[in-house]
RNA sequence: GGCGCGGUAGCCAAGUGGUAAGGCCAAGGUCUGCAAAACCUUUAUUCGUGAGUUCGAUUCUCACCCGCGCCUCCA
């Protein structure tokens, strides 16, 4: 089955491949590095990585641009009242946004770009859209005149007609005509970064880095634009109003966007004060995957209520797969091949490649597999599974976890030494052959400790760090 | 008010016009020197409420109730 996502703009699912060659060509909305991301920013990554993980398992390449939104209010204010210059500022939380999306294994795009590489590119955009007569001046500030864009509000299925179009409103201390009127320009105020550029000095607006970054990386029409519901409106529709206005072509072909994390039945937001930042849950002592498995387990589409009862959760069910990882590279089964267990690996595999290509459809992927554990460690205990199955499960537990990422531990180090654990273990197996289990009891008692957990099997002794 | 999403077992959650996946938790059991791991059994005659369409609806239609989001910065 192809790769299906359900696209905002039609509000249907639809078969997705890219335009032209082998290459998606995707943009995504990436963080404003004005403080740490909370771990509900790190959903909407999340489900990026996984979507990329996707397109390349159904054989596609990637051109994948995602913005670092490096100046705004908020920074600018930040900045200001911290003595500081908006490069020193936002480089403390741009590093921390790739630290914390290396500790969650998100692939890191093609391109990540600073908004700020790029001021002369959205000046000249601006020029252009002026040029066109889509803009206006007002206070020194120019703005993105709506009622010049018919189609304003087909991504958010927002009909404007009848709307106070004429009025004056007074938002954010700039001069606009129309409400939906949004700042491609701001002038500068007092004490404030500014650039000075032809269309005159001043900072840009929000929505405008994305659709020069984007055309200018990707081309005129990408193929997918992506990002959190809450970008519907205004961020997305504002920026086809500005790509089309420039390039008469439409934006993105496919519109995706990620629900909310939900904290006690309300998202999850700064403003709220009602979030956590990834730095914060693994200070609880969670680990990495839990919270990357939670955030990966309910389909995109859906909000999903954050608790950490959940987190414990996911760690007991990815603590499942790893022992049946280790079971199956550990124990010793019967040569030659079971038959039925060949055809269970393989529809279950299809099962899992389905699911996700249903609208990456992860809660039906993760079914597909925990299915699949259960009916091999049956098998294994009933003899059935053979030496030659091996192989085609541990393939099988790879390709999940190359788009789950969930399996292999974190590493942490200080550990005792392999060598060392081993030969405790053949101190053990001597007392319990001599039928000594205090001895026994206390060398197990003594790995534990030391974060080593034993299991004795029928073919010996396994054991795992925990 | 407009637009959109959702209400499925103790918790999380998938799903289909033909009779309820999966994970976690709980109880009992098998295996084990004891554990651990694993497996087995039990846990929704029922899918917010009411009505309708249908041979048959959790799945379609309508109404209603409840929750959430966007409409202002926001993943």
């Amino acid at each position: 089955m192809p790769l299906r996502l359900y696209n905002t703009l039609t509000q249907q699912v639809q078969e997705f491949a890219p335009s032209s060659d082998n290459t998606v060509r995707m943009y995504t909305c990436g963080p404003t590095v004005y403080d740490y991301a909370h771990i509900g920013n790190f959903r909407t990554f999340t489900f990026i990585d996984i979507l990329r993980r996707t397109l390349k398992a159904n054989g596609f390449a990637l051109d994948h641009v995602m913005n670092i939104t490096d100046v705004d209010d908020k920074i600018i204010r930040n900045a200001v009242a911290q003595n500081k210059t908006l490069e020193e500022y936002t480089a403390v939380y741009t590093q921390a946004f790739q630290e914390d999306c290396r500790t969650l294994r998100l692939e890191t795009p093609e391109r990540l770009i600073p908004a700020t590489r790029h001021i002369d590119d959205m000046a000249a955009a601006i020029q252009r859209l002026a040029e066109g007569r889509h803009t206006y001046r007002s206070d020194g500030s120019i703005y993105f005149r709506i009622s010049t864009f018919p189609e304003y509000g087909k991504l958010s299925h927002t009909d404007f007609s009848g709307n106070i179009a004429g009025a004056r409103v007074d938002v954010d201390e700039y001069e606009k005509a129309d409400a939906r009127d949004f700042a491609l320009w701001k002038a500068p105020k007092e004490g404030e970064r500014y650039w000075e550029e032809p269309i005159g000095p001043g900072r840009p607006g929000w929505h405008i880095e994305c659709s020069v970054m984007a055309i200018k990386y990707l081309g005129e029409t990408i193929d997918i634009h992506a990002g959190g519901v809450d970008l519907i409106f205004p961020h997305h529709e504002n920026e086809i109003a500005q790509s089309e206005s420039l390039t008469g072509k439409p934006f993105s072909r496919f519109w995706l966007h990620a629900e909310f994390l939900m904290v006690e039945g309300q998202k999850m937001s700064k403003s709220l004060g009602n979030y956590f930042t990834l730095r914060d849950v693994l200070g609880r002592g969670y680990e990495p995957e839990s919270i990357r498995y939670l955030l990966a387990s309910t389909p995109y589409r859906k909000q999903l209520n954050f608790t950490f009862e959940g987190l414990k959760s996911a760690a007991t069910a990815i603590e499942r797969l790893r022992n049946f990882k280790l079971r199956l590279e550990t124990d010793k089964f019967p040569e030659g091949a079971d038959e039925e267990v060949a055809g269970r690996t393989a529809a279950a595999s299809r099962t899992f490649t389905e699911s996700l290509n249903d609208d990456l459809n992860t809660a039906e992927a993760l079914a597909a597999i925990f299915e699949y554990v259960r009916d091999v460690n049956s098998a294994m205990d009933a003899g059935r599974f053979r030496a030659g199955n091996a192989a085609g499960a541990l393939e099988f537990l790879k390709s999940f976890d190359s788009i789950f990422q969930v399996i292999e531990p974190t590493q942490k180090g200080g550990y005792i030494a392999d060598s060392e654990v081993e030969s405790l273990i053949a101190e053990r197996s001597a007392a319990k052959k001599a039928r000594n289990f205090g001895r026994a009891d206390q060398i197990r008692e003594q790995l534990l400790e030391q974060g080593i957990v034993l299991e004795d099997t029928k073919s010996g002794v396994r054991w795992k760090r925990k």
